[in-house]
DNA sequence: CCATTTAGCGACCGATCGGTTGCTATATTG
DNA sequence: CAATATAGCAACCGATCGGTCGCTAAATGG
């Protein structure tokens, strides 16, 4: 019926099924993600979806990387630009809280990596691995512009980098559940309400 | 061969069922619990699991139950006798410090309600609909102490509880995260100096 | 003591899980 | 153009899923 596609087409097939895995994966999680409603939901067959992946951890794997990617292309390139230090910050806080609000059509069940952290945290194994991994960036990306304004002197001197990121994370991890869980439509004031008092110049 | 138990044996094994869901549900997750290793894990056959519970949304929601009963005991009896306002607030963190630090045995897989709040976000029905109740239910205890701490002057005039409640929520996944993921052992001091910032008499 | 209730078992059901295998038919390569 | 490589399909595998049903045998109630 589907015989081979040329080699152009299959990367597409490819990034095809990881647009949707994504997106079912945020909804379902990285485990109830299944092979054969992915590809249902692809008019797929199912060897057709597990011959871009070996295994179902394989492709686990290929969806958390390109979540990273629609992740890092939508908060931190539009952070990028700005001043390094507390302006880069302040506009990758926005961007998130923009990524947490409305990047339903990527994420319609909310952020991925909080729930791959939740899923996965008490397993081993390389799935396990690779969310410690993107965590694990992340702060440090965020510790990094924090060290950076405080040397700037935006904020006060005596600042711990890493437990301004450590605040952040747990921030925005309320943020996600507000808007999943709640539908609370303060939310993201709420959130820019803390952050104003964590990110001030004291 | 296992013939019928007296009606007091059957409410033990009742809560054996449980005792095990909780702490299968907090690894795996309430989805990732199923009848039939449950019943395996306890020696018993998947009929006589399930005969205490009708269908597996139905041990979901016994399993939620049981979990804010130990949670509740763990935390909130520790904090009551403690006086209303700031000094309760501060006893029940301390605690709640503690459940996630070395409740291990309850729940080797980290704070169910974490796990349950992040698994069913993006779903309906009653167990979801449960998991928000439980959280709303624990948010409301937070922000009736934050409140009362603000009345008596333990706290500035112009702090919202429902501001202090959500990102004590947020801290605290913070925590549970730092613990499970990172097995991060600075993380109770983190989470301490954060308190002592959100909570501080201003 | 006898009738009834019921905790729990064991076998079974259809559906779905992750995964394998043989095949088809086209794109690619020489 | 001929030989080869390969994207995707269809059928199938054993295991497990949630759930049902008939049964046994002891606890319970009259």
């Amino acid at each position: 019926m589907s015989p081979r596609r040329s080699v152009a087409e299959a990367r597409l097939t490819r990034e095809r099924i990881l647009q949707r895995g994504v997106a079912v994966a945020s909804v379902e999680g990285l485990e109830g993600l299944t092979i054969g409603q992915l590809a249902a939901d692809l008019g797929m067959s199912k060897g057709g979806v597990l011959g871009h992946f070996s295994s179902k951890p394989a492709l686990q794997l290929a969806v958390l990387d390109a979540a990273a990617d629609a992740f890092l292309r939508i908060v931190w390139r539009r952070a990028e630009p700005e001043q390094p230090g507390l302006p880069r910050l302040r506009a990758a806080c926005e961007a998130w809280i923009d990524y947490l609000e409305h990047e339903r059509g990527i994420f319609p069940g909310g952020c991925l990596f909080t729930t791959a952290a939740v899923e996965f945290d008490a397993r081993s194994g390389p799935v396990r691995d690779t969310v410690a991994r993107l965590h694990k960036l992340w702060r440090r990306l965020l510790a990094t512009e924090v060290r950076t304004a405080v040397t700037a002197g935006e904020l006060p001197h005596d600042t711990d980098p890493e437990q301004v990121a450590y605040e952040l994370v747990g921030l925005f991890m309320a943020l996600n559940q507000e808007i999943q869980l709640f539908a609370e439509p303060q939310a993201a004031q709420r959130t820019r309400n803390a952050l104003n008092r964590l990110l001030a110049a004291g």
